[in-house]
DNA sequence: AGACCAAAGTTCCTTTAGGGAACTCTAAGT
DNA sequence: ACTTAGAGTTCCCTAAAGGAACTTTGGTCT
């Protein structure tokens, strides 16, 4: 194999990184969720090979990220978010983030978004599910979980 | 080019893969946030090939992400996060509560968070910057902002 | 002084996946 | 029947990942 699959290891990280982290699926899921929703939008919009995007979507398929669904009585398809791809989309509002303040430079970040519940142009922070407050990478402690392996331990 | 370059596209999705979209970069951010901060340590931990983990470290440090730091008068290095690679940690942190709750299984998940503020085993939570509701991919409008290209625009 | 050691890479070779263009297949429309 | 458009397939080429062996640097050991 020339590709490690990272699935075999107990770290939630890799076996997310096993559903998105392959070249092009997390823009091929932002295009999905933007409404880039069939083979030749998506295709035109991100300028990918037409062969790797086939391979991308089957895979997010097989993954439960997203649905295939005919919109014609041609063979014509449509590709939508499952349950479990809408919330893999809320981890690319964080690289949104991330990118909007780390990389985007004097331009200002190129695209807004409006939160519709206040109404306000805004951005995603991260908080303690638990006790409301900020909670970041440097807030918190690590310790091994039921899922943990004991030897050979990754993650 | 083999690999396409996203940095060109105006997206900050785009541009944050290309700090750690390639195979293996969060895993080896991960292990610099766990503790593994030396070349053995990190290919000892992950398995990844010593020449791919070179081309991922001096990248990563190109990005800004990590810094290479001597710790011995013999050439002796360790790597340690930049305040702009913890920030990207987080992001990690999101794909950890998204790879726990739809990857996890029966097992649970291999590694639990303790956020010190309130002593709780927690998650992160995505939040309004401006409100403090729940934000999620859902519940926003996406608009051009300033950093928008007009024509031909992806993202 | 010379032998030995460990960390941190380099080098080289093989395999496989991405890029890209051309081709196919299906079911309408005209 | 002829054309068109969407949705893929197929094929070749090149570059990146895997993996093992090799090198370099400065200490330690005897």
């Amino acid at each position: 194999m020339q590709r490690t699959n990272f699935s075999a290891m107990a770290c939630s990280i890799a076996r997310t990184l096993d559903v998105i982290g392959e070249p092009w699926s997390p823009l091929v899921l932002r295009d999905v969720y933007a409404g880039f929703t069939r083979f030749e939008q998506i295709q035109a919009d991100l300028g990918i090979s037409r062969k790797v995007l086939t391979e991308r979507l089957n895979h997010l398929i097989e993954q439960g990220v997203i649905e295939r669904r005919p919109y014609d009585r041609r063979p014509r398809f449509e590709y939508v978010l499952t349950e479990k791809g809408a919330e893999l989309v809320d981890l690319l509002m964080v690289m949104v983030g991330w990118g909007d303040k780390w990389l985007a430079g004097q331009a200002g970040p190129p695209v807004l978004y409006r939160h519709r519940a206040c109404g306000e142009i805004s951005s995603v922070d991260l908080r303690c599910a638990h006790c409301g407050e900020p909670m970041h990478a440097g807030d918190v402690e690590l310790l091994p979980g039921p899922g943990a392996r004991t030897e050979g331990g990754r993650g």
